[in-house]
RNA sequence: GGCGACGUACCCAAGUGGCUAAGGGGGAGGUCUGCAAAACCUUUAUUCAGCGGUUCGAAUCCGCUCGUCGCCUCCA
């Protein structure tokens, strides 16, 4: 609300109760709706990993007027609308790494609880019926504005606003609307009607948070008008303050403007994760810190598959290491690597802590990959050493974890990437290819062993000659 | 018009009062390798849009200018 960073506390020590606004199911979901989702995700998790019991709820809007239209278009019901619509989110979500929230609401289960809600309002003076609908009254309510920092007399200068005569202002803004012929509708005090956009977050998240809770997120294009008027709402509805901390996160862009669905400059997740390993995308939405525009495009896509293929190089690496480095003790230089296991965990956490930073974290984690890098290229061996490199990569994967990024074996995540860049050859039929150069190498014939390593490379697929065998990866970037 | 955010190297991107301005990608040179690939090393911003100011000290705070974007209408 202050618009600067604050110290976290929650309103129950230990616990977190969190909000965030899902999507409205009419359409399917583009970057834009992922980025809220993972931002999110991961805020959850990281909270949870700090010890904190978290309540995470994320509504689904499963009517309002572009359901309708959706379904008159398509010639179905609203309810197949949006349940079409909620199920191809899930299925991208849950492609994206994103966890399900503790509480899934769905407007239309909660429909007598916002009609309790408005009636509330309407008793406490802060609303009024019209011909069926029944609007927020502002200026009822004071500190109108105040989280998207804007005064109620510059709003009402502002052409923009739409005006309908049978408001009192033109910023009051409906609560309950009044059905028209052929729409669906539910029976209210005020008719057949269904209920405004905005109520359905103050009555669900009343009903499951109580008044007041901790955190509410949600894509920066809500603030105003829609968490605004959720606080005119909920404050003037329960007299107490609505939430603690607002968390919004920055847009997309594309050629350095907004992507959106009015613009029609979005890509669906589904075209993406045509192109691009989820995780690839997962990552990418972490490089930037979650307040700032991100720029959407193949170079940074690229980039972000460049950066998890070296994550998982370095884990082939170790695991080859573990497997297998000699018993007998070979020191090599290691202070550099003890001190930075030792920190790394105090750096992650601090990064993290710093308003859930996750552009730093990721760099503290390549300090990391660099390091224990440097250390295998001194070919050290013995159980120290071992011990050293198991517990780096272990705690890779601890804080990758967090971010549920870097959980796949490095077989998966190439397995995955041959899949994703459409590479038209078995893994068997490529383990063959490999045996006959090896065989060829053993007989010193260059040539026909480069033959092979070139046509693969045409494929995409690129052999790393190591001691005891080649691997095999796919090119990236 | 009102309100707000941002401008850091060739590209992306952290850093918001004080140690050498993280990290990734790219370029150049090198080590290793049959040759590669990967990895590592050196190098690539005496400087943080520009100009003033505050301060012992600023990319970081303040003011102005320029530029970009967002919200003010459904929108993640």
């Amino acid at each position: 609300m202050s618009g600067d960073k604050e110290d976290f506390v929650p309103l129950i020590p230990g616990r977190v109760n969190m909000y965030v606004c899902g999507i409205t199911a009419y359409d399917v979901c583009h970057l834009g709706h992922a980025r809220s989702a993972v931002v999110f995700d991961i805020i959850k998790r990281y909270l949870r990993y700090r010890g904190f019991e978290v309540r995470h709820a994320r509504n689904i809007t499963d009517i309002d007027d572009k359901i309708i239209a959706r379904a008159a278009k398509e010639n179905i019901s609203t309810e197949e609308v949006a349940r079409k619509y909620t199920a191809e989110y899930y299925r991208d979500m849950e492609l994206l790494g994103v966890s399900r929230a503790d509480i899934e609401p769905n407007a239309t289960d909660h429909i007598a609880e916002m009609i309790q809600t408005i009636q509330g309002l309407i008793a406490k003076g802060f609303a009024y019926p019209v011909d069926g609908d029944v609007y927020f009254e502002v200026s009822k309510f004071t500190g109108y504005g105040k989280l998207s920092k804007k005064n109620p007399a510059d709003l009402l200068s502002g052409a923009r606003v739409d005006v309908d005569e049978r408001k009192k202002s033109p910023l009051d803004f409906a609560l309950w609307k009044a059905s028209k012929e052929g729409e669906p509708f539910w029976e209210s005090p005020w008719g057949k009607g269904r209920p405004g956009w905005h109520i359905e977050c103050t009555s669900m998240s009343s009903k499951y948070f109580g008044d007041s809770f901790d955190i509410h997120g949600g894509g920066a294009d809500l603030i105003f008008p829609h968490h605004e008027n959720e606080i005119a709402q909920s404050e003037a509805f329960s007299g107490r303050p609505f939430v603690k901390y607002w968390m919004h996160n920055g847009f997309i862009t594309v050629d350095r403007e907004k992507m959106s669905k009015s613009l029609g400059n979005f890509f669906t997740i589904k075209d993406i994760l045509d192109k691009y390993e989820p995780e690839v995308v997962r990552y990418f939405l972490l490089t930037a810190h979650y307040r700032s525009p991100i720029e959407f495009s193949d170079v940074q896509l690229n980039e972000a598959e460049m950066s998890i293929d070296r994550y998982y190089t370095t884990v082939m690496r170790i695991n080859d290491y573990i497997e297998t480095a000699g018993d007998r003790e070979k020191a090599v230089p290691s202070s550099e690597l003890e001190e930075m296991l030792t920190s790394f965990k105090d750096k992650f956490h601090h990064a993290m802590n710093d308003d859930f930073n996750t552009a730093q974290a990721l760099g503290y984690i390549f300090e990391l990959i660099r390091e224990v890098n440097r250390f295998l290229d001194a070919k050290p061996s013995g159980q120290k050493a071992k011990g050293l490199v198991v517990q780096t990569r272990d705690l890779l994967a601890e804080v990758g974890g967090v971010l549920n990024i870097f959980n796949k074996t490095a077989r998966e995540w190439y397995s995955s990437l041959m899949k994703v860049k459409k590479i038209a050859l078995s893994e068997s039929d490529l383990q063959e290819k490999i045996n006959e150069r090896q065989r060829a190498r053993e007989n010193k014939d260059w040539a026909a062993a480069d033959n092979v390593r070139n046509a693969l490379a045409e494929k995409g697929i690129i052999l790393e000659d190591k001691k005891d065998g080649t691997a095999w990866k796919i090119r990236v970037g």
